[in-house]
DNA sequence: ACCTGAACACCGTTCAAGT
DNA sequence: ACCTGAACACCGTTCAAGT
């Protein structure tokens, strides 16, 4: 594979994640996978927490909020996108989490969600149960096919209840 | 120092979590924190995640339920002793955050939040806020004290508004 | 501009051996 | 029971040097 676009580092990186998760995704391991000494990273990248800023960036990039729709119904739908991006990645949900921690208010998809509940408080307190509830998901699910732990196959509605909970009090 | 309870172990792991922080607190630092050798800390402690569990367990060991008062009273009282807590000790809320995230409702602090809400999917989306926030906030502060950011002097009332949400949407 | 090679200062963990 | 000493297989990052 040929490395020459910060976007190929990106998508390597990404590649490592889902394959090994956040444990494995080591700047020589991503390095390796690009077939590239582990310096040659830092031409692209100042460092590996940049890496993952970006790669979390990646991650949402496709969360967008709907036009139509109550401000219940939007919200909703917008979180249940962010949802679903985070989990089709291998600890998808801790490396948006962690990124969105360090740069708090900097994301499209928080900025989406100020807009649609009018709230800024609000709209950071049901990010940081949907962060919270992902990661719990993404953890659990990978301890299940582990066979560590029988599975719970109520997550989902169980995160739409806690969504229900915030926006309730919330609007 | 001495070193022949695992009590001593987990003591001296909290002092340099406190004065190093989570990342550099290293099982080769706490081993030299103690005047012992890396590997000696391995007859106490199978390995490090088992050591920051029972970290967590002691930064929250002092939590306690109020009897009196209202259910939105003692959950207040309750949540708010954990922030407290979790602040406490540089990176707390971090390490007692993840360790609860692997063991999803073994903690005392869960528990007694159940009994309080009569609520189970109440208590466990009012914790992921509190973990959240008291995280972003602990976050804060150290990047403002190191004048890399403005503080915020509001988090404390920011904290009780998301509080009241959740539990506005609860009872 | 993009990358190599080598080095620096670290990790967590294991395991035989000592007392 | 508690610990040492040495080793194994890793880390992130820097930096001169090559093309």
């Amino acid at each position: 594979m040929v490395v020459n676009r910060l976007d190929d580092v990106v998508t390597g990186a990404l590649e490592v994640l889902d394959a090994y998760g956040l444990e494995f995704c080591s700047m020589r391991r991503v390095a390796g996978h690009l077939d590239v000494q582990p310096s040659a990273l830092y031409h692209h990248v100042a460092d590996k927490q940049t890496l993952l800023a970006l790669m979390a960036d990646r991650i949402v990039a496709d969360v967008e909020v709907s036009a139509a729709g109550s401000v219940r119904e939007r919200a909703r739908s917008l979180v249940r996108a962010l949802r679903a991006a985070m989990l089709a990645v291998r600890d998808g949900a801790e490396v948006v989490a962690t990124a969105s921690a360090f740069r708090l208010g900097a994301s499209q998809v928080e900025a989406d969600l100020v807009d649609v509940l009018a709230d800024k408080q609000g709209a950071r307190t049901l990010l940081l149960f949907v962060f919270g509830h992902t990661q719990a998901t993404q953890m659990h699910r990978m301890a299940a096919s582990v066979g560590a732990i029988e599975p719970d196959p109520d997550l989902d509605a169980s995160f739409d209840r806690g969504v229900d909970i915030v926006l309730r009090g919330l609007l």
